[in-house]
DNA sequence: GGCATGACATTGC
DNA sequence: AGCAATGCCATGC
């Protein structure tokens, strides 16, 4: 497993148990090789849809050598935010297509390769 | 505690 | 379709 589920973290969060960066970077392990999430879709399913740059600045601050899957979260639109990044943008585009992401003009198909987070595991 | 910053999102041209 | 203007809100000084 990746750790707590994103019910946990969600709760954690609001709970005040862990700061929003922590929560983003628990929630961003969950996102599986092969799908994207946009930055925005990351805040929702953290509880705070209006969020999303506070996402990006949480993902900014991480060490080059995390363990967190930070390239599969890009821009709501398909775009990549760090296309313009001489160093990571080129790593996120190759991380991508390793993982089967296809890209296509800059930009992910985002209805069908955008990550849906599994809400039947909910806990009773 | 107030103010500027920013890997975003949405809306209006 | 692409670009500018606005709204958002956690962080750090």
């Amino acid at each position: 497993m990746q750790g707590p589920s994103l019910v946990d973290i969600a709760e954690a969060l609001a709970d005040g148990d862990v700061g929003f960066r922590m929560a983003v970077y628990a929630a961003v392990r969950h996102i599986p090789a092969g799908a994207v999430a946009g930055y925005g879709h990351v805040a929702a399913a953290l509880g705070s849809p209006r969020a999303a740059r506070q996402v990006g600045y949480a993902l900014a601050a991480l060490p080059p050598e995390t363990d967190v899957p930070w390239w599969r979260v890009i821009r709501s639109d398909g775009s990549i935010a760090l296309q313009g990044d001489p160093n990571r943008g080129p790593l996120q585009a190759a991380m991508l297509r390793q993982e089967g992401v296809h890209i296509h003009d800059h930009r992910v198909d985002m209805a069908r390769f955008r990550w849906r987070p599994d809400l039947s595991i909910r806990p009773a």
